[in-house]
RNA sequence: GACCCUGUCGUCUAGCCUGGUCCAGGACAAGAGCUUUUCAAGCUCUCGACACGGGUUCAAAUCCCGUCAGGGUCACCA
């Protein structure tokens, strides 16, 4: 049975490459229909921090990732020790001591050629030569990576190791220690490496690094996964929107690429539109409902949920993000809407009309038309308006604007009829009556 | 510096294994237009690449060699 793992460092937050490795993974275990096991790497005593642990699984799991077994590399320092002692007692590693008298166990590194068979780029060769004699266990008495590591996937019976490019040359110091301890070797697939804009790694400066962080901005994970999938990974057939279930499908470890990947956010928005659009305005609303009251456009447990339904859909095919939302339809949720003031003297001040044209009057007209609207709908508003401005001779969208930016503040939004019914009679006249003297 | 990996439009990629169907296809971005009530969406079009140089071959993006470029790794970090 297939079984593979993810071993973040809890050093730090979930990053976009290991949210990538971890997909890879995760999809190569379910395709495979095998397991996927998480191993968190807390070796380091002063740099591992609980936080960062929570905030890892918590990326993990919002990226949907379920992982069948999880295990603590703090917890199995005496297996470390015990392997340690194996090859001591087989002459393969020796013991230095520090000036201080700590010891630590090292391994002497034979010298041979090492092939490694990778299933994404195919054989590469070592020579051990070149290698150093490697700790094993540190004088402080805790195991170092490249120990740990094979221990724990040779006791997990971890078939496959699917991890970034730039563990390729561990592989060989690691494929010594599997064959030092009579371990049987696992197959190797090395992931090419997500870049910055800038060409090297990808870092807070090129953009923001943490799974968390694009949580926050407003990206849905099945975009976010999608977006990743993409880096360096096709299907073929020209296919790029690829919700998971159909990856888990489709995915093939050979047709991974070799080459590394830059990471682009423009088509990130372009697909998290896409899922947007036809997301469930739902769920949508369910993920909107924090946002908003951290905002205080809406009370907790006291608002309408078919009326937020509503604006969500209004709004839904425009939004690159979903936070955009907020700032988008705030005018819906604020007494007074935040008015644009370059909009304002652009399309209200009546300074700037032609000869002719009396806004105010026009405004005040229309007022009077929503008025007596004997059902306040969306096509009545819109047939009334229309009958309005060919009697006043103009043209629909030299009162359109006007309007718009009267009610919303702002000079984009959904169609003017809409925003006018959801705004309600009310509050769309008290807001043109500001404008009518 | 040594070792390793990689090189197709600005970006992500298809094609490469099994040379001809590729004067290289798709997507994002950019530009233009349609629609129109602004924005977004949608539709149409435009711009734009086989890193370079040698081979092999009737024929090379595809095979071979070299060069150059980019990246990664060289810790008692992981």
């Amino acid at each position: 049975m297939v079984r593979v793992r993810f071993a973040p460092s809890p050093t730090g937050n979930l990053h976009i490459g290991g949210g990538r490795t971890a997909l890879f993974n995760w999809l190569f275990s379910q395709s495979q229909k095998g397991k996927f096991i998480l191993r968190i790497e807390d070796t380091d005593k002063e740099r591992s921090k609980k936080e960062f642990v929570d905030e890892i699984l918590g990326s993990l799991q919002w990226l949907g990732f379920n992982w069948d077994e999880i295990y603590y590399q703090s917890e199995r320092f005496e297996a470390y020790r015990m392997f340690a002692d194996k090859l001591l007692e087989a002459g393969l590693a020796y013991i230095e001591k520090s000036p201080e008298g700590k010891e630590a166990i090292i391994y002497k590194v034979p010298a041979q050629k090492i092939k490694v068979d990778d299933l994404i780029r195919g054989e590469i060769e070592f020579d051990s030569s070149l290698i150093k004699d490697q700790v094993l266990i540190k004088s402080d008495g805790t195991p170092t990576y490249n120990f740990a590591c094979v221990v724990d996937d040779a006791q997990m019976n971890i078939t496959h190791i699917i991890r970034g490019d730039d563990h390729i040359s561990n592989t060989p110091k690691q494929v010594l220690l599997y064959k030092a301890l009579g371990f049987e070797l696992p197959l190797f697939a090395h992931l090419p490496l997500i870049m910055g804009v800038d060409g090297g790694r990808l870092s807070k400066r090129t953009g923001a690094t943490a799974i968390s962080d694009y949580r926050k901005m407003g990206y849905l994970p099945e975009a976010l996964l999608n977006y990743l999938l993409l880096l360096s990974w096709s299907p073929g057939e020209n296919r790029e929107l690829i919700p998971v279930k159909d990856a888990v499908k489709l995915f093939d470890i050979k047709n991974i690429n070799k080459t590394s990947a830059t990471f682009d956010l423009k088509k990130l928005d372009w697909i998290n539109n896409q899922y947007l659009k036809n997301a469930d305005p739902e769920q949508l609303a369910d993920e909107l409902i924090p946002l908003l009251e951290a905002r205080n456009y809406i009370k907790k447990d006291n608002f309408d949920r078919r009326y937020l339904l509503s604006l969500v859909k209004l709004f839904q095919a425009r939004l690159a993000r979903l936070n955009d939302f907020v700032d988008w339809a705030d005018f819906f949720f604020l007494d007074e809407p935040v008015m644009d003031e370059a909009a304002v003297r652009k399309y209200l001040d009546p300074s700037g009309l032609p000869a002719g044209r009396d806004l105010p009057g026009e405004l005040g007209v229309f007022v009077k038309r929503l008025d007596n609207l004997v059902e306040f709908n969306v096509a009545n508003i819109e047939s009334s308006f229309r009958e309005l401005v060919v009697e006043l001779g103009i043209e629909a969208k030299q009162l359109i604007h006007p309007i718009r930016v009267a009610l919303t503040g702002k000079t984009i939004g959904p169609g003017l009829f809409e925003v006018i019914y959801y705004l309600g009679k009310e509050t769309s006249k008290k807001r043109l009556l500001k404008w009518v003297k």
